[in-house]
DNA sequence: TCTAATTGCGAACACTGTTCGCAATTAACG
DNA sequence: CGTTAATTGCGAACAGTGTTCGCAATTAGA
């Protein structure tokens, strides 16, 4: 009441607004879609308010009726891709070793980021806070339960753990055919590591391209990695 | 000699400029290290071409004569503060452990990273190929030449070290005082957190946020994380 | 001295996020 | 039923961005 200005994050808690007035003719849940569609297609940069808007038919300035700033929208977006994780509470059983289940939730994770290669980055950067994102941070919370970790220790096991996913898929990507979302194309790197590398200035690196890289699997190395993260993060002493 | 359009990564290959014309004013040196500062000062979003121009005292179109474009410069603010790792022999000598010696480079990761925040999301989705960059890879892989890895696995270790080494300032981040370069601020979040926690939708996150926070020592918390992703990561074998 | 190459940079173009003001629409109230 | 108040749609404008172009200024070598 006495606050000078709104609350600056009624992103999550502004609802669909009112009873009187003009009836709207989009939804905040179409807009994410729509711009969520066009980071696949053409990437993060692509997602501009006049682009987003015109993919649905609406004027530029309309869709700050629904989103109060870019920065927003983005954080819809990943909110919304969160809801991609299939939390069933089969795998939190008591039954079930929190490894696995964790191990689980990483899976999907990495299989969301290869859907969405925009996200991969910004599951970096923001600490995302909309239903899905909390769900998805209940859901794996619930599985620390069962270890005897400190609260602490628990928040961040479950977000190094998306942390850790996102440095894996950001890393696989050069690896793979798909788009080049890089500053520099592929090739021109590869010739330019050709020319350096003879320099003799990087013995170690010139050593390790020398050998033949066998085609790597990248899903075993997945599992690898994080199996190896959860069994270091000290999970396995029961509560 | 064939090809219709100059190489576009002569980023790292283009000399400073040869003999005949008038001579430069600036460097690009000189630039990187104005950009950097910029960065260090205001976030990386203020980091533009007109304005790194004029904290040089230059037009902004002249800067295009020492950069190519915006995302290089950035890529060469990201060498430019790889090279403030200390690449001393002595850690990769072979009587030390390869852990002991990744985990250095890594604690001085980490400091680089807090010394400009702005990079730690950087180095996750820009894989850098500049002088520095490559020398860091390079130490890191003659530490892992004593293991016994498969050469892809050294390879991706050493990015995974750099990774998780972001990761975790980037979530360390947010616990202390300094700067705030969240979309909305802290204190907001946590009104909602107050807000949204009663509703029991999220037991589990709820349960640890009651119990009291114990000031956690980030500085061990590190150290765990990294050692445990190390002995994880299977470097223990001998070559 | 002339020539060729190089830098500096103002101006312009195509974008971007965002705000403002106003017309259009709709629900509720008297 | 008419009036009022609230809400949406959005064209236009503003400030800022990356980038290109053309030309003047400067410099080294022929």
């Amino acid at each position: 009441m006495a606050m000078s200005s709104k609350d600056p994050i009624d992103i999550w808690l502004r609802a669909e607004q009112g009873s009187a007035g003009r009836k709207p003719e989009h939804s905040r849940a179409s807009i994410v879609q729509a711009a969520v569609k066009i980071a696949d297609d053409q990437g993060i940069e692509a997602v501009s308010i006049r682009k987003v808007a015109a993919a649905i038919g609406a004027g530029a300035a309309s869709l700050y009726r629904y989103v109060k700033s870019h920065d927003e929208l983005i954080e819809l977006m990943l909110d919304e891709i969160s809801g991609e994780y299939v939390l069933d509470p089969a795998n939190g059983a008591e039954g079930e070793a929190p490894q696995r289940a964790l191990l689980d939730l990483a899976r999907q994770g990495r299989q969301i980021m290869r859907r969405h290669l925009w996200s991969a980055p910004l599951f970096l950067s923001q600490p995302s806070m909309g239903p899905n994102s909390l769900a998805y941070l209940d859901f794996a919370l619930s599985i620390l339960q069962e270890t005897s970790l400190e609260s602490s220790a628990k928040l961040r096991t479950a977000a190094m753990l998306t942390a850790v996913t996102s440095a894996f898929v950001q890393n696989e990507l050069p690896l793979h055919p798909g788009a080049n979302h890089s500053p520099v194309d592929a090739s021109a790197r590869a010739a330019y590591m050709a020319q350096v590398l003879p320099t003799d200035a990087y013995p170690a690196l010139a050593a390790v391209m020398a050998e033949e890289l066998a085609p790597v699997n990248l899903d075993m190395e997945f599992e690898k990695i994080i199996g190896t993260y959860l069994q270091g993060a000290g999970l396995s002493e029961r509560k």
